[in-house]
DNA sequence: TTGTACGCGTTATCAA
DNA sequence: TTGATAACGCGTACAA
């Protein structure tokens, strides 16, 4: 027995196939990955062997000759809110189908973390990055540029319209949730917000607030906009110490539901009626939101569909197909049992 | 101006780093892979050509000549679960600090599903991967054992010791639950459960309480005991069927937190005290466990350590070193509000 | 329709 | 300490 044999366990390639197939490298290469191109008695030949032999392409050498990873990137804050999970799920979900694998990293709203993940990713050579948001790095876009990967900027529109993105207007959004709010007669406003640094869908989901405020002579002064960490129990501590300053408000519009989830909850252990003595909005609608009790009222996004035409949108142009540059996703208002009329 | 040069504007290669630094590729190479290896002098001039070149190493070529990709794979049930979500998240933080990328996938619970998400990350050459508990097809371990691609099977312990797992014993967790019950006085017990087939968390789970159970002879027949998919109102339509068939319960063990909230947000709903007429317990210990009311009863995990170790433990095989076999992680019941003597 | 031959960008072996 | 050179496994013009 020869030594060369003696080890030679190891996986399968190409030319074991095509040689087990009588036939070479090329051909063997075509009969895979487009079948049609080779005479069906040489390319069942070939996959028989592919088949006996367990052969696994090398995805590497795959990528290092076609440059391509069939590969894609997703940056998120953090998986610990389910909407990014969610989301990020229905993106693997999807690519999953066209052969592509899911890159993932959170940076927890920190830039330079965001900044070295997808200098990472640019490195493994995926095929497009999808990122949350629309503040970034600028060294994170010279990278992707210079990379010349495709991106998609997701949970909120880019107004300037110079990259490609998918979501919404946090801002109109936002209002829509005050609008309702002053509707059923409220005047005296709080909010409870996500950290707005390098977040600018907090941001914007404040300034719609405001704008809708404002809109109607009503203000929300920067002593009643709590913001915080991440977090339900966080959210409770905050809210109670809202409460304890002695503000006065008859509305509580949160950044998200499970920031509205913490204030629910401390509201129910003081013992203060939601929504008799206060009403309580969320954004969002995750799926405890419409569960829990009382019901949320909040803003409805298809977190799912983000992720999916996120996929979409990616694949077609990575196949150098022509995508909008912006796609608007319709979110809007599910008036639940959490508001009502100022008691 | 030479044609060459006028579409030369793809990223640097190595090449180009070593040409403008006046040194062979080799040199090039070592300088930036292992700097010892390398005079200052040349070392820096290389580092220096490198930054000005904005030369990024590219991972394929990379991974086909040193045979690792320095990526990672996690196939996960699903992220919609806050504790896949977190150990996710926190396994891919600790492997980013060595360099290493993660690429998931969910299979909802689908072992066809789970072998080609594995599939696909053997193809990408990932240097090792992480399962989430005992039951996987047949097909997904030959995979792995003929790319010879090391793995950690997590959330359980491997009895038979033949595979590389970190976790815990589901089945005693589950009876010291159900041991906490008895010791409060409960004989009635009921059980929601997650989908047994192909999950051995689970099995192992419902496992527990009835072993637990039959050591003071008490029984939990199946008609008490529901089966469900995911999902917190699946819960709570389940829970309700369970109390309308009539049977007679004064303790109810969920399988998890979420459905432990669904039931409490369905008793509540139809006016069931809790935990003075009926007391619910639940496994995990997600963020909301201890924040709802009346605050559950659960089986606390370290979620993040187990994605942590499970890196750590991935990254130190993948270097060459020896872990053992079996980790097990501490887990532990809290007692919270939502259990008390029967009524 | 099939085969030949080269290139993808890096690491690693070996010699200098 | 450095440099030449051969892999690494596959895709793809180009030729047959």
């Amino acid at each position: 027995m020869l030594l060369s044999v003696a080890h030679r366990k190891a996986s399968a390639r190409l030319s074991d196939v095509a040689r087990a197939a009588g036939v070479s490298l090329s051909t063997a290469s075509r009969a895979l990955a487009d079948p049609g191109l080779v005479l069906p008695a040489t390319r069942s030949r070939i996959q028989d062997a592919a088949a006996r032999l367990g052969y696994v392409p090398h995805g590497a050498a795959r990528a290092l000759a076609s440059r391509r990873s069939r590969t894609i990137g997703a940056v998120v804050p953090t998986l610990d809110n389910p909407i990014f999970a969610a989301s990020t799920q229905a993106l693997q979900h999807r690519i999953a189908r066209e052969g592509y694998t899911l890159l993932v990293g959170s940076h927890e709203y920190d830039l330079e973390a965001e900044v070295k993940l997808v200098s990472a990713l640019v490195e493994r050579g995926v095929d497009g990055i999808v990122l949350v948001g629309l503040d970034h790095s600028p060294e994170l876009h010279r990278l992707l540029v210079k990379a010349e990967i495709p991106f998609e900027l997701t949970w909120a529109t880019d107004a300037s319209r110079i990259h490609h993105s998918l979501g919404f207007s946090n801002r109109l959004a936002a209002a829509s949730v005050a609008q309702h709010l002053m509707e059923l007669g409220h005047r005296d406003f709080a909010m409870i917000s996500g950290r707005t640094t390098s977040n600018d869908r907090a941001r914007e989901r404040v300034a719609g607030v405001r704008e809708a405020l404002a809109a109607h002579g009503l203000e929300l002064p920067a002593r009643r906009v709590l913001e915080i960490a991440f977090g339900i129990s966080a959210a409770r501590t905050a809210f109670g110490r809202l409460l304890d300053s002695g503000e006065r408000f008859t509305a509580l519009v949160c950044g998200n539901d499970l920031l509205a989830l913490g204030a629910l909850l401390e509201a129910a252990a003081r013992g203060i009626a939601v929504p008799r003595q206060l009403s309580v909005t969320g954004f969002d609608d995750i799926e405890l939101a419409g569960e829990f009790s009382p019901a949320l009222t909040t803003i409805h996004l298809p977190v799912a569909d983000i992720g999916r035409i996120a996929a979409e949108r990616m694949l077609a142009r990575i196949g150098g197909g022509e995508v909008p540059k912006s796609h608007e996703i319709p979110v809007h208002l599910v008036v639940r049992a959490s508001t009502a009329p100022p008691g």
